[in-house]
DNA sequence: GCAATCCGATTAACATGTTAAATGGATTTC
DNA sequence: GAAATCCATTTAACATGTTAATCGGATTGC
């Protein structure tokens, strides 16, 4: 039944090869990245339907939010903030801007610098928004329990440091046999 | 510093509007979405090179696990195991049919249906990328830690229960006065 | 100073997420 | 038993994820 957890304890990953085997892999649908999936999207299912009422996109959102607790931002540094990807986040700035809710300019400087900020408009629709979001959050927050909210994301973040130093296997920027 | 607790702690939803109006929203990087965002992403960027060079994506290696544990098994089945919207997971059939790494066949009882298995070349397949996912995964346990591992996957999966029951506001089939 | 290189941002190309609509086959209903 | 309805799957349309390539503008090296 726990099958997971018999693989887990393994100390050292060199027989793994003889063991997938013989015994079949973990069963997936108890697989890390999956319970994070499953867990996110029963969490964000309850968001989606207001940003939708509003035309706004989970990405979106995340980015104007960003953008109202920033300010004046570089975009190299709002992928970071938003954690969107460059070329997400090129499509989704060409799209705000033509609906007006964020403006761009050039850094003198540095022309190949773009800086982005909210426009007045922007704020607005944020602050229409914000109040039926927060009532959600609140409400998940009531249901899984505020301490044990506050528990899961402290294991998340540390799950996150954990990994930043694992080097990435067959990675260039590593040396090693794969 | 934790602001966030401030507002979890409410437990009446009805001042939401005149806190959001003075006091900022929660800062949107610690929000649980993206802190599941994060941790995900952070475990995945371990897996998508191995199930790249085996020319996979995630979700096409999802599929295969799923077959390659469930046997012949139906379109829907199948969605809800490998947790992929139905569109999905049409056009991925589509392409693992033509790399002959998976074979359908009508269901005669009900013309509607599908049934979906894995060849033996995607098994094959399943086998070949395996021993370095494990490897990965027991890494990543070793890390973390086996034990917070179990502990961060069992309140994955209460989160989710927890949400389960909780109505999605704005939907059709909830009686309220959004 | 200019060729080579680096770097920020965008574009390209393809795969998936997401919602709505369509298609075609079963079920129900009267 | 034909019309209406339901249902499984696919298609459509658009937005984002993901990797590679491009394009201009900065830096470096010589």
């Amino acid at each position: 039944m726990r099958r997971t957890n018999e693989v887990l304890k393994m100390p050292s990953p060199k027989p793994v090869k003889a063991i997938t085997a013989s015994i079949p892999m973990r069963d997936f649908s108890r697989s890390l990245p999956m319970a994070l999936l499953r867990a996110r999207e029963a969490v964000m299912r309850h968001f989606r339907p207001s940003l939708r009422a509003h035309g706004l996109t989970e990405q979106q959102w995340r980015i104007l939010r960003a953008l109202s607790s920033h300010g004046e931002i570089e975009v190299t540094e709002l992928a970071a903030v938003a954690y969107l990807l460059g070329p997400s986040l090129s499509r989704i700035l060409r799209d705000l801007e033509a609906r007006r809710l964020i403006k761009r300019r050039l850094v003198k400087s540095d022309l190949r610098r773009n800086i982005v900020a909210i426009t007045a408009s922007g704020v607005k629709l944020i602050e229409a928004v914000a109040p039926s979001s927060e009532a959600i959050y609140a409400e998940i927050a009531r249901r899984f329990g505020a301490r044990k909210l506050a528990d899961l994301q402290a294991m998340l973040h540390l799950l996150e440091g954990s990994l930043l130093t694992m080097p990435i296997a067959g990675d260039p920027d590593d040396d090693l046999d794969v």
